[in-house]
DNA sequence: GTTCATGCAAATCGTTTGCACAATG
DNA sequence: CATTGTGCAAACGATTTGCATGAAC
């Protein structure tokens, strides 16, 4: 249960060509695109382009805060038998996921404007910080 | 972009020595264990247990809905450039991951209580329904 | 000139699937 | 016995990585 940071924090990047681009193409697009649709599109204009090349440079933008990564902070699929409504906590430290007693909301699904075209069923929230073992450890 | 039902709502499935306890032991964890995580303990019981098995009848207990499956309805992860706070509709149609125009609400944030030993620093909610051209379709 | 980024290809890792056999109803 | 579930191993798809070369500073 790891994998949490970046590539390395060492705060110092080179700057390139193709990073530039990749950033360019994430901020014009209200989409969130996978690896894969940037670089489709990248290959265009850099036609010996490598996808090692496109998740490299990604992980650098996530690394800067430039770009979020979306995901649960983990790779593989996890489960729950609890299947009445909950939320979840995640730990960035340790990367556990935790059941928290906030109160479900169910009038937060009626936050979303019909009028934008989107029929909201129901929602989840998850929340991000530090459980107890991992705050002592800093 | 696909990939959003589950195994194949047909409704009968037969009861299995080795679904029951993937279940059980789903049941008796507080964590949200990984496939790997399930298929380690099971191992003890069933030697011969293979990690098929697992995946075959945890979809087979999502379908069932006596387990949730935490994910995004995505295998592949996605990015956003829009680093200011905001939330995501998910579409369970086409899996399409959409700005909502909703309030960013910091407060919610606060509503996980410190006494629990956890802190929380930041949230996120995804709304999950049908798009517009998604919703007509049907 | 030294260091970091790139391209290429192979490797990795989580998950899925085809097939022959065992278990269920 | 007709059908579904299992184990095994191979296949898959997304992501990562080692290495030699090219770009950045």
């Amino acid at each position: 249960m790891k994998k949490v940071s970046g590539p390395s924090a060492r705060g110092f990047y080179r700057k390139s060509r193709q990073r530039e681009r990749i950033l360019a193409l994430l901020r014009s697009t209200q989409t969130h695109p996978t690896a894969a649709w940037i670089f489709d599109r990248l290959r265009r204009e850099f036609p010996s382009l490598s996808v090692g090349t496109v998740y490299r440079n990604i992980a650098i933008l996530v690394d800067e805060g430039l770009v979020n990564r979306i995901d649960f902070g983990s790779t593989f699929d996890r489960f729950d038998a609890n299947t009445l409504p909950h939320y979840h906590f995640i730990c960035e430290g340790c990367a556990r996921i935790i059941d928290v007693d906030v109160p479900f909301d169910q009038a937060i699904t009626a936050r979303v404007d019909s009028s934008s075209g989107l029929t909201a069923r129901r929602h989840e929230i998850e929340f991000y910080g530090l459980c107890e073992r991992c705050a002592k450890e800093r």
